[in-house]
DNA sequence: CTAGGGTTAG
């Protein structure tokens, strides 16, 4: 007999030993008894006294435990408890109906943010349970709307807020199809990432269905399209959207308002400063006081623009509405001077600042650093340089790789090489910039077998060449006469995965060009174009000079009048060939007369 | 939900 217990004991649902018969009986025959022991294993948990806990699994298995837990309707935060440290520490998944179920109980407990913070852990661990599969599994434990839409909602929030727009957009349709509810919070979270991630077209689809589903959609959401239109560059779309919220009577804050700002200085064509202006005036009039962020990206427009007595103009505004500068502010202005030359007002704005309290940052002296670079003031930048560490601040990588620039520019190769060396003692790991500069420096010395070498050596270093670093070689290349060894570079390239960009077939087309082989460039252009990559200004200029210095001037014409016909628009380096190449050796181009208008000059 | 400053090729 008591063999018998302990071999039905141990095939028992919770694998309890008993040590008497009568307890024995109960625990087949009663309903009580599984309860009284299941309240057993839900204290173990409460306690978290796991490893008794493990004393059970010689019997029962940790999936069917939790089969059972979620069957006994046990405190939900107990089965959560269990569930994760099964999962933690015993590395299992449970099967996603019963995730589902435990979820579904979190719900009806109204255990929120417990829901969020799980599925939160459920997508970043378990993203290859597919967008149906979870769906399936979420119907049929359950059939509460009400609950599962709350699941579904948190689905959606959980895939957005992990970057995975893809899982998202679906289960954010799948909720659609089986009549889920999603709230404006997580849709919300969606578009937003969708606009980040600048998937324009299903940003719209969200919008779209947003509006079907009947999902509120706030101001924020409101915020969130407007960016998108921004960032795709649909300004007027975008300021039309504005009006639209109005009707709707929902009212347009700062974030509004700053984000079309933002969208006219970065996507805007011409008058773009101007209309951003406008915006910012629209603002005030609407009541809307405009922050230091509005008036930031202004003057960073300005300076972008190459309007510095604009950029001032606006910071002076900002004092007059009270909005104070901040190091942001104060870092535009002064790398916009630095881009203009203007150093010393730069350096008057950098003391004006400390003048205020507001210390600059590494990259208010990155900024001044290649300022004085430009100038060739490679002592005053190395003045600025110790002042970082003067100030108790790290110089970063990019602040060596502006220095290192500036000497191999100079033809200080030595030099250039030892504040590698330095930035590796300070512990500031170079990047692939860092050797392009190093190598570029090498190639326009005539040294590309150095270069070469230190190319190969790229992955001691963990570093890979990259897009730039094939310009540069191939560009050295070209220049030495070996084009036929610059199309192996390509080649090898696009073998490594890398993309070529216009710069690197038209650095290799002006290789071809300048060696006499026409036909070799014009197929370029071809395999170029095969590579669904338009011909820009640039490839036209090369070609078109190519023609020209074989002279033959009817087809370079024949070019030109391709390039318009396409709707580029010729640049200074196209009307000096014209210039030069055609009209010295009395050739009049054929272009209908575009090329004299817009150029003025010819 | 809005931004802001810095490096490399041509």
């Amino acid at each position: 007999m008591p063999l018998k217990i302990l071999f039905f004991s141990g095939k028992s649902p919770l694998g309890i030993v008993f040590s008497g018969n009568k307890q024995c009986l109960r625990s087949f025959c009663s309903a009580d008894s599984t309860a009284e022991n299941m309240h057993n294993i839900t204290e173990l948990i409460r306690n978290q006294h796991w490893s008794k806990l493990r004393t059970h699994f010689s019997s029962t298995s940790p999936k069917t435990l939790l089969q059972q837990l979620i069957n006994s309707e046990a405190d939900p935060d107990l089965v959560l408890r269990y569930f994760n440290w099964s999962t933690k520490e015993l590395k299992l998944f449970h099967p996603l109906e019963l995730t589902c179920r435990l979820l579904q109980s979190l719900a009806a407990a109204k255990k929120y943010s417990k829901m969020r913070n799980f599925l939160h852990r459920f997508v970043q661990n378990e993203s290859f349970h597919s967008v149906p599969s979870i769906f399936h599994a979420v119907s049929v434990s359950n059939d509460s709307l009400c609950i599962n839409s709350i699941i579904v909602d948190m689905l959606v929030l959980a895939y957005a807020k992990n970057m995975k727009h893809n899982l998202g957009l679906e289960a954010f349709k799948r909720a659609g199809d089986y009549g889920l509810k999603l709230s404006s919070l997580s849709c919300n979270q969606l578009l937003s990432l969708l606009v980040k991630k600048e998937k324009f077209e299903e940003v719209e689809y969200v919008y779209k269905e947003m509006r079907r589903r009947r999902i509120e959609f706030n101001l924020i959401s409101f915020n969130i399209v407007i960016n998108g239109l921004c960032k795709f560059g649909k300004l007027n779309k975008a300021s039309d959207v504005i009006d639209d919220m109005k009707l709707l009577g929902i009212l347009p804050n700062s974030i509004t308002y700053t984000t079309l700002i933002d969208g006219y200085c970065k996507k805007g064509k011409i008058g773009k400063m101007y209309k951003a202006d406008a915006v910012l005036k629209d603002m005030v009039e609407n009541g809307i006081q405009p922050n230091e962020r509005t008036f930031n990206i202004l003057i960073d427009g300005f300076c972008k623009d190459k309007n510095l007595p604009a950029a001032m103009k606006v910071f002076d505004e900002m004092k007059s509405h009270g909005v104070t500068a901040g190091v942001v502010t104060y870092n535009s202005l002064i790398n916009g001077l630095c881009v203009h030359g203007q150093l010393d007002e730069a350096i008057a704005l950098r003391d004006e600042m400390m003048g205020l309290g507001l210390m600059p940052n590494v990259i208010t002296y990155n900024a001044l650093i290649k300022g004085f670079c430009e100038k060739k003031m490679l002592d005053k930048a190395r003045e600025l340089f110790d002042d970082i560490s003067k100030q108790g601040m790290v110089p970063t990588v990019i602040t060596y790789n502006t220095l290192i620039n500036a000497y191999c520019k100079d033809g200080k190769m030595e030099d250039a090489f030892a504040w590698r060396d330095s930035m590796l003692d300070r512990g500031v790991l170079p990047d692939i910039s860092t050797y392009n500069c190093l190598i570029g420096g090498l190639c326009s010395k005539g040294n590309v077998e150095e270069a070469r070498k230190i190319t190969n050596e790229l992955r001691n270093k963990h570093l890979r060449a990259d897009l730039v670093t094939y310009n540069i070689l191939i560009g050295a290349l070209c220049k030495e006469g070996e084009s036929k060894n610059a199309a192996k570079l390509l080649d090898e390239m696009v073998k490594v995965g890398l993309s070529p960009s216009h710069v690197t077939y038209n650095t290799l087309m002006d290789g071809y060009c300048r060696e006499g082989n026409l036909v070799a460039a014009l197929n370029l252009r071809k395999q170029m174009e095969k590579e669904k990559m338009r011909p820009n200004i640039a490839t036209y200029n090369v070609l078109i000079r190519g023609l020209c210095q074989k002279g033959k001037l009817q087809g370079a014409n024949g070019l030109l009048n391709e390039l318009l016909e396409k709707g580029l628009i010729p640049n200074q380096t196209t009307y000096e060939i014209v210039r030069e190449e055609m009209m010295e050796k009395g050739f009049v181009p054929d272009i209908e007369g575009h090329l004299y208008n817009v150029s003025g000059t010819l």
